[in-house]
Order: structure tokens, then C-alpha cells, then sequence
RNA sequence: AGGCGGGUAGCUCAGCGGUUAGAGCACCGGCCUUACAAGCCGGGGGUCCGCGGUUCAAAUCCGCGUCCGCCUACCA
């Protein structure tokens, strides 16, 4: 206890100490025997490979371990399946980049056993890093398990899929014109590649020539180097332009060979460039699909890395992009070239390494994704999984509903690698759960396994079930699935959720969770994505710590550098930092960045993250610290055994613990609805504005009064440490490391255990008793209402706060004047007034500032305090404001039809508010005139 | 092209059918009042994107428009 009364807040010190206490505690390890409790499980999404959180993990982390808080309080039995982007392009990706620069090898040089050691070394590295991250967040990563699922439970369960899949008939090998990365030399799927759209390009006309010599025909393209793998002329049947062209052949210009004009009404549109389409089935999708109608021949004029193979002719050996000139060249000098548009084209890039992606054909492994679709939609359909907010549903059945089979297979060496042995002798196909050494048909030793490893997603699929054990029956399997959760970005819907949605629904016949539950993304305070390249990265670690300018300055540089951003525009970052952040980064603390996030969880789209405003959340933290030192500095003598009569409980007493049961009710509601940041927004005002602004100044008269009246003060030492100990039990959640520290520096009456996250979240069942004390709400606003107008007088008439002033009270009713005097000496100090008298009439001696509030007037005689031409301007204003409103009041209550139509109690409201305003008016207007006369 | 989300105070955002539209930061005035200057007290500031409609009542519901953002899509 001492120790927080004698130091200020350092949430540091505080951070560093109570980690450990809550993993001895056993908070992230669910019991799988435990069948009392309910189960939730909840499922944590990929973290990065670079070993560095940015704000979205701080927000991903800061969600889920809130809830999980939440749940812990409640009593539920809680497991957090931890993972990491465990079999990524990315993670290969930044290995071998690693490893070209500091070794300038590939992982050819290296080999495949070689280099996946090597991956496994910078997994355990950075995730050993981002364990530390996450600690530093009040989370955690369980990296061990992690491994484990990955090398064996996981494989197993990749395997036990995949051979199913295989024998239902839904997963299958095919040739396939599928996305290409040229640098990464692997094939994509859809949804790896990311589309940009409106890059300036060109549309460019070139003829072919008719084989008989009789013309030619005109054909536009964006690409011209696929014109060598041409196998066809398209255009639409009922084009009359073309009709006599049909059927003809024409002449390749520069490879010479020959090829018929087709009519084809799917992929022709006759409005478009010339009307005729060059067909290059090899080489684009709508193309590969007329092939197919046509059987025409697919000539593949790619090699994997890019650059043309043999069939380009004299091109051959030319990069994509190179070829592409020089195809131009060629054909203009031939004469075949027939001018050009400027033309904003799309293009699809790699989404790892933003390489332009190509369509090619070869041979890939597919998921059948219809029938598992429809399964996964149906579940949505029929409510047994939920997405909130619920808008998304729609997003997914759009997608769900139009879905592509899904390519499965890349050409990597860090994934799970694909379970087929291919035989030499007999061609056969052998898929196994175990690695095979023979055939299976013919029982050959010929046999090589497929040198393809699984998309990633392929095993994240599996995620919600193989982290469980599966395909055994495992004790965490029988309770823990479905899981309760799925808390995510909303940028993984496709990638992750709908996956796990068809595999979970597919082998397991359940879906895999309940709830759905899909964030914001993080966005600068321009809304713009966070990324190093722009330069408007903020690393949470730095908010929490606090980073100088120049150290920012510095990093952002680094950063920058890093990704081989152009001196120019490093520049530019350079200044826009320096001008954002003159002053660095303050340090702010895990809690209030936490808070910060939570408290802007909406249901939108973006959370822009503004680092000032964790600056205002961490003056709550402070504030929190220093209420809890007021608070404990006043319960030295303090018995917490000690019986305590209710009836002793004064009117402050009883309103705050309404006010109390009240927050305590939203904070519920907030987190069963998910408006989490209600539930947060409810426990900071009510703390903030109610519990340190009103009732712990009410408090301190009886606190100061030492011996005045001992059972008042045992009552409110009581009402004091109640209400901080639930206010930081409903704070935990958001705020988990200070509510800890001062929740344990309390004194209780019972043994309350070794950690806050063991204590009940308050509910509505602790406040049986204040629930009558809603009564004492209204008192309580009036005399709020008049301790608030002598401020208003003060400050608006400059009255020093130092200077305590005369205040006379007129109130008509006897009850009001008991109330008014029986709250004296609070309203004496709370408005710094030296002589309250409080009576039915006031006879006014001179002149005097003059207040009025529901139900009484107040007087301030005015004796050298005010100038009389001030207060008539000020009391003028006021006056100005509610006729404004009384206005706006009577408007609508002459018109009948507002008074029939509306309900009885609006109508009725605003009546009794119309004529309180006249009251105050009548009672200002009267005081102006006294002024003025 | 289709779908989705958003436009509210100087900034970042709440509110989403009924009293005088709120918060944090910023701003103005006054205070080191024995928990807290990371604070306290008082104050200023808003055609709630535009137009139309529904309603006794609209920032809130509907329609159209406009601007911004995102997602999906095979237009050469």
C-alpha cells in the first residue's frame, strides 16, 4: 500500500512486475478436464515474419486479450489458440533474401534440408521476439506449442485432409492456366494477387495479314509480346464488319505460321478497340477459355522465371517486358503496326513481393471449392456461425457464392509438402497419410514425391481443429470444438475464415466457431495503410515506451532504406516525421495504448490512430493512480471487517453507487453485444467525471473531519473502497497492468487471491442494494445543478477560485430548502462559498449576481465582487440560450398536430421543460431589469 | 462493372427517430484549492456533405446526387 502512496505513475515499473504473476496463474492455459465451467476458445490470428509487431497485432492482441480477461472474470474456462504465419511465401521469401545478401547464395545452393533449417531458425528467433512484444502487451504467444502444431499435430492433420479431399474427388491435379510470380517462382491463387487498377498503359494495333493475301485484319492489345503465342483471331458472328473474314486464315508477321479466324460471341465485344481479339490461350484466361471452346492450340511462349522460351523464335531468352519492345520494334518494321491509344489498364501483382504476375499454364493441384462453399454458406445462412458486425456476411456470401477452385500447390520448400508419389514404371498417382517407398498400384520403387509444398492457408485452415489434436480424439477436441470465437481482421475473411468455414464444416460436420467477430484495420491519422515505404509506421513498442525524435527520425530512415526507397522520397518521409512528431513520442504505457485502441473499436472500418490521443488516455491512467493514492491515504484506519450500516450512507454515498450500478450495467452490455468500446467509454466517464470529479470531492469533508463523526466516515471509507475495487475490476480488461498494481494495494475483507484476473467481473448482482439508490439521483443533479451555477458565476464574473464568496439561496419549497441544507457544507466548499444561507425569500439588500437552476435561485451580493454592466451582459447571454430554446419548445407544442400525435409522455416532457425555461426566463429577465433600473 | 463502408466542433471520433448533438486533443479566461499542473474551475466553437421524401418529430429512416476509402471482377 505504502508504495503507491509515495510514488507517482510509472507504468514501466509496474508492466515489467505482473507478467510473470499471471502466467504462474495459469491465465493463458485452459484446463481440457475442467467440464464446469463453459468452455471458450478463441482463435489468434497470424502474427508477422519479421519479428515485429505493428499496431494492427497491438489491436488484434489488445481485442482478445481483453476478451479473454472479460471471460477469465467471468468464470468461463478459456483457450487461446495462439498461431503464427507458420508456412508463408513471406517467410521463405525474407530467408532467402536473408540469405542472397549475406552469403549471396540461393536456396538451390543450399538445398532444400539446408535451407528449411535455416527457417526454422528465424521462425523460432522472431517468434521468440514477438512473444516478448506480446508480453510487453499483457498477451502472450505460446511459441512451443506453435512448433508442435506445426511439425506434427499439424502434419498430421494436413495430411488426414488432403487424402480425403483427394478420395472424395475434391482435390484434383489438372493443367490449369493459373497466377504466376516470376520472382517467386511459384504459382498463386486468386487471392494472392492483388489488382491495381488504372496503371497508364497502351492499347496497340498490328495487322495480320489474310494467309491468301487478300487483306487484313486489324487487332488491339495491351501486351504485345503474347502475339507470338497467338493461336487465333476472334471476333463476334454477327459483326458485319468481319463476317467475310470467318473462317480464313492468316499469316503470323514474324513467326510466319498460320491460323484461323474464329467467331466467338462470349469473348468478343464488338464495341471494343477494333472489334477483333487476338486469341493467346496460353497466356490469359478469357483466351484460355475460347481455346477450350475452340480446341485451338495453346502455345506457351513463357519460361517460369519470365523470361520467353524457345517458341518466341528470335525473342527467345528476352524478359517479358523486354520482348514486349521488341515485338513492337519488329512488327513496325515489317509494316504491320497500325497506331496506338493511351489505355489505363489493371494489373495484378504478386501480393508478396508486387512483381507483376502472369497467367500460365501448367500443371497444379486444386481444391474443388463449390460444394465446400455452399456448406460454409449455409452455416452463416442458418445463424450456427455469426459474423459481427453482421454487414460482412454479405461481403462472404458474395464471395462464397461465385467462389473458383482454389490452387493448392506452390512451387516452395517451406509449407507442408503435398503427400503424392508419382510412379515412374506405371504413371500411377499414390496419395498417402504416411511417406511411401512404393507404388501403390504397381508396387514399384520408382516412385518420386511431389517436390510442391501446400499454400499456406491450406494448413491454417485446418487451424481451429488440428491445434486440438485432431484427427484423434483429443480431450481438448471433445470440448474445445467448435471453438467459441474467431477475432480477426477483416482482411483475411477470404484468405482465413471462409477456409477454416469449409474445412471445419467439411471433415468435422460443425462449423468451426460461433462467432465471427472481424476488427478495424489501423490507419494513420490520414486514414492511409501503415507501411514502412510510405513511412507512417507506428510501432506500438514505441508509443508504449516513448521514442525521442531523432531515434524516430533514425528508424523510419532505416526503414525506408531497408526497402530501397528512393533518396528523394525518404527525404520527404524524413520531413513529414519531423514535422508530425516534433516532439518524438511520449511515453505512454501498455494500459492506455490498449485503452486508446479499445476505446475506438467500433463497428467501422478504420481506426485512425491519432498517437495524441493516447496521450489523453494515459492522463486517465494517471488519474486512476492518483484517486486510488487519495483513496488509500484515507484508509489508514481503515477496517474492512467492520460492520457497516447502510442507513449510514449519505446521499453521496448512495448516488455513487448507483452511478456505479449503472456503468456497471453498459460495461456488461457493451461486451455482450461486442461494443466494446462502449463498455470502455462507460467505466472512464463514470470514473473520471462522476467517482474523482463529484464524489470524491464529497467525500473529503467527512475524510478531513477526522473525528467528527466516525460511523460517516467508515461509511464512506467503505462506499470509497467498494467503488474503487469494482471500478477497477470493470477496468481490467482494458486496462490490466495499473489495475492490478492498486487492486492488490487495497484492503479487503476476505482473501481475494493472487491476481485481479481471478475476481469476478462485476455485475449487476453485486448492486442488489443500490438499486433503490436511484431515488437519490435527482437530489443529487440539483444540488450538482447548484453548486455548478455559483461556479458559473464565479468564473464567468472572475471571481478568484482562491476567494470565497457570500451565496444566498432562494428556494420556494420546504423540501428543497431541507435538501439544500442538508448538503451545506458540501456545497460550501465544492463552490467555495464562505456564508450559505439558504431561505424562501430573499430580500434583496442591492444589487447581486443572480443564477437560476430548477427549483432555486441563487444570489451573489454583488459588494465590490462585480461590475453590474458585466453581469448584465452575462446574465443576458444566458438569458439569450433558453429563449432560444423556450422557443424552439413552443413552436412545437402549438402545433396540434405534435400534441395529439406525439406520445403522451414527449408531449408531456416537454411541457414541464417549457415551463421551467419560462420560470429561469421570467426570473432572469426580471433580475436584468432590476440591474438596469 | 458490381458490392460495401464513410462524409458530425480546428483534428481524431461517439451518437443512428424524441429534451439544449457529445468525448479526447487543440483553443480562450482563471487557479500550484493538502490525490492528481499528466491536474482543477469556467468558457467559446457545429447550415451533423447537398437536394428531395417519410414522420407530430430526422444528424438519425428512405431516394437521388456528390466526394473519399475499401473489397470483389476474365474486358483484349
Amino acid at each position: 500500500m505504502s508504495d503507491i502512496l509515495n510514488k507517482g505513475y510509472d507504468p514501466a515499473e509496474i508492466e515489467a512486475k505482473w507478467y510473470p504473476i499471471w502466467e504462474k496463474n495459469g491465465y493463458f492455459h485452459a484446463d481440457e478436464t475442467d467440464t464446469q465451467r463453459p468452455p471458450f476458445c478463441i482463435v489468434y490470428p497470424p502474427t508477422n515474419v519479421t519479428g515485429t509487431l505493428h499496431m494492427g497485432h497491438a489491436l488484434t492482441v489488445a481485442i482478445q486479450d481483453m476478451i479473454i480477461r472479460w471471460r477469465r472474470m467471468r468464470g468461463d474456462n478459456v483457450l487461446w489458440l495462439p498461431g503464427t504465419d507458420h508456412a508463408g511465401i513471406a517467410t521463405q521469401m525474407v530467408v532467402e533474401r536473408n540469405l542472397k545478401v549475406t552469403e549471396g547464395k540461393s536456396r538451390h545452393d543450399l538445398g532444400r534440408e539446408a535451407f528449411l533449417e535455416r527457417v526454422w531458425q528465424w521462425k523460432h528467433e522472431k517468434g521468440g521476439r514477438i512473444s516478448e512484444q506480446l508480453r510487453v502487451l499483457g498477451a502472450s504467444l505460446d511459441w512451443e506449442r506453435e512448433r508442435f502444431t506445426m511439425d506434427e499435430g499439424c502434419s498430421h492433420a494436413v495430411r488426414e485432409t488432403f487424402v480425403r479431399l483427394y478420395e472424395e474427388g475434391l482435390i484434383y491435379r489438372a493443367d490449369r492456366l493459373i497466377n504466376w510470380c516470376p520472382r517467386c517462382m511459384t504459382a498463386l491463387s486468386d487471392l494472392e494477387v492483388e489488382h491495381k487498377e488504372g496503371v497508364p498503359g497502351e492499347l496497340w494495333r498490328f495487322a495480320y495479314p489474310l494467309a491468301d493475301g487478300s487483306g487484313e485484319i486489324v487487332v488491339a492489345t495491351t501486351r504485345p509480346e503474347t502475339m507470338l503465342g497467338d493461336t487465333a483471331i476472334a471476333v463476334h458472328p454477327d459483326d458485319p464488319r468481319y463476317q467475310a473474314f470467318i473462317g480464313k486464315n492468316v499469316k503470323h508477321p514474324l513467326l510466319g505460321y498460320e491460323f484461323a479466324i474464329i467467331a466467338d460471341a462470349e469473348l468478343v465485344d464488338p464495341e471494343f478497340g477494333t472489334g477483333a481479339v487476338k486469341v493467346t490461350p496460353a497466356h490469359d484466361p478469357n483466351d484460355f477459355e475460347t481455346g477450350q471452346r475452340h480446341k485451338l492450340k495453346i502455345i506457351n511462349i513463357l519460361n517460369s522465371d519470365g523470361t520467353l522460351n524457345e517458341q518466341a523464335g528470335e525473342f527467345a531468352g528476352m524478359d517479358r517486358f523486354e520482348a514486349r519492345k521488341a515485338v513492337k520494334e519488329a512488327i513496325e518494321k515489317s509494316g504491320f503496326a497500325r497506331g496506338r491509344n493511351d489505355y489505363a489498364m489493371s494489373i495484378g501483382g504478386c501480393q508478396r513481393c508486387g512483381t507483376v504476375v502472369e497467367p500460365y499454364i501448367s500443371k497444379q493441384w486444386f481444391v474443388k471449392a463449390g460444394p465446400l462453399a455452399a456448406a460454409a454458406s449455409q452455416a452463416v445462412r442458418d445463424r450456427e456461425t455469426v459474423f459481427v458486425p453482421e454487414t460482412w456476411e454479405k461481403t462472404f456470401f458474395n464471395w462464397m457464392d461465385d467462389i473458383r477452385d482454389w490452387c493448392i500447390s506452390r512451387q516452395l520448400w517451406w509449407g507442408h509438402r503435398i503427400p503424392a508419389w508419382y510412379c515412374s514404371d506405371c504413371g500411377h498417382i499414390s496419395v498417402s497419410r504416411d511417406d511411401l517407398t512404393a507404388c501403390a498400384k504397381c508396387g514399384s520403387a520408382a516412385i518420386v514425391q511431389d517436390e510442391d509444398v501446400l499454400d499456406t492457408w491450406f494448413s491454417s485452415a485446418l487451424w481451429p481443429f488440428s491445434t486440438l489434436g485432431w484427427p484423434d480424439e483429443t480431450p481438448d477436441m471433445q470440448h474445445f470444438y467448435p471453438n467459441a470465437m474467431m477475432e480477426t481482421g477483416f482482411d483475411i475473411i477470404f484468405f482465413w475464415v471462409a477456409r477454416m468455414m469449409m474445412m471445419g464444416i467439411h471433415l468435422l460436420g460443425k462449423t468451426p466457431f460461433a462467432t465471427v467477430y472481424l476488427h478495424a484495420m489501423v490507419r494513420d491519422h490520414e486514414g492511409r495503410k501503415m507501411s514502412k515505404s510510405i513511412g507512417n509506421v507506428i510501432d506500438p513498442l514505441d508509443v508504449v515506451y516513448g521514442i525521442g525524435k531523432d531515434d524516430l527520425l533514425a528508424k523510419r530512415r532505416a526503414d525506408a532504406e531497408a526497402l530501397g526507397i528512393a533518396p528523394k522520397q525518404v527525404e520527404r518521409i524524413v520531413k513529414d516525421t519531423r514535422k508530425l512528431f516534433a516532439k518524438g513520442i511520449p511515453t505512454s504505457g501498455a494500459d492506455a495504448l490498449r485503452f486508446t485502441l479499445l476505446s475506438m473499436v467500433g463497428q467501422g472500418r478504420d481506426i485512425k490512430l491519432d498517437v495524441h490521443r493516447v496521450e489523453g488516455y494515459r492522463f486517465f491512467a494517471n488519474k486512476i493512480w492518483n484517486a486510488s493514492r487519495f483513496a488509500l491515504m484515507n484508509l489508514k484506519d481503515y477496517d474492512p471487517q467492520a460492520d457497516i450500516d447502510p442507513s449510514a450512507y449519505g446521499l453521496a454515498e448512495r448516488w455513487i453507487l448507483s452511478r456505479l450500478r449503472r456503468a456497471t450495467l453498459t460495461a456488461n452490455e457493451g461486451f455482450e453485444t461486442h461494443h466494446y468500446d462502449q463498455s470502455a467509454m462507460a467505466v472512464y466517464h463514470f470514473f473520471w467525471d462522476e467517482f474523482c470529479d463529484w464524489y470524491i470531492e464529497l467525500a473529503k469533508p467527512t475524510l478531513y473531519a477526522k473525528d467528527d463523526n466516525p460511523a460517516a466516515r467508515a461509511a464512506t471509507q467503505r462506499v470509497l473502497v467498494r467503488v474503487l475495487d469494482t471500478a477497477l475490476r470493470l477496468l481490467h480488461p482494458f486496462m490490466p497492468f495499473v489495475t492490478e498494481e492498486i487492486w492488490q494495494a487495497l484492503p479487503k475483507s476476505e482473501d481475494h487471491g493472487p491476481t485481479i484476473m481471478l475476481a469476478p467481473y462485476p455485475t449487476a448482482d453485486e448492486f442488489a442494494d443500490a438499486e433503490a439508490f436511484a431515488a437519490d439521483e435527482a437530489p443529487m443533479a440539483a444540488i450538482q445543478a447548484v453548486i455548478r451555477a455559483a461556479r458559473n458565476i464565479r468564473g464567468e464574473c472572475g471571481i478568484e477560485p482562491g476567494r470565497r464568496i457570500p451565496v444566498v439561496i432562494q428556494a420556494a419549497e420546504a423540501e428543497r430548502r431541507d435538501l439544500l441544507n442538508r448538503y451545506a457544507a458540501e456545497i460550501r466548499d465544492l463552490a467555495r462559498i464562505d456564508t450559505l444561507d439558504i431561505v424562501d425569500h430573499y430580500d434583496k439588500q442591492g444589487p447581486a449576481a443572480k443564477g437560476v437552476v430548477t427549483g432555486a435561485d441563487l444570489f451573489v451580493p454583488l459588494a465590490g465582487l462585480i461590475d453590474i454592466d458585466e453581469e448584465i451582459a452575462r446574465v443576458t447571454g444566458q438569458l439569450g440560450k433558453i429563449e432560444k430554446e423556450l422557443n424552439g419548445i413552443d413552436a412545437r407544442l402549438s402545433k396540434e398536430s405534435f400534441v395529439s400525435r406525439a406520445p403522451a409522455e414527449v408531449v408531456q416532457k416537454e411541457r414541464e421543460r417549457a415551463e421551467d425555461l419560462r420560470a429561469k426566463q421570467a426570473k432572469l429577465a426580471e433580475h436584468i431589469a432590476e440591474l438596469k433600473g
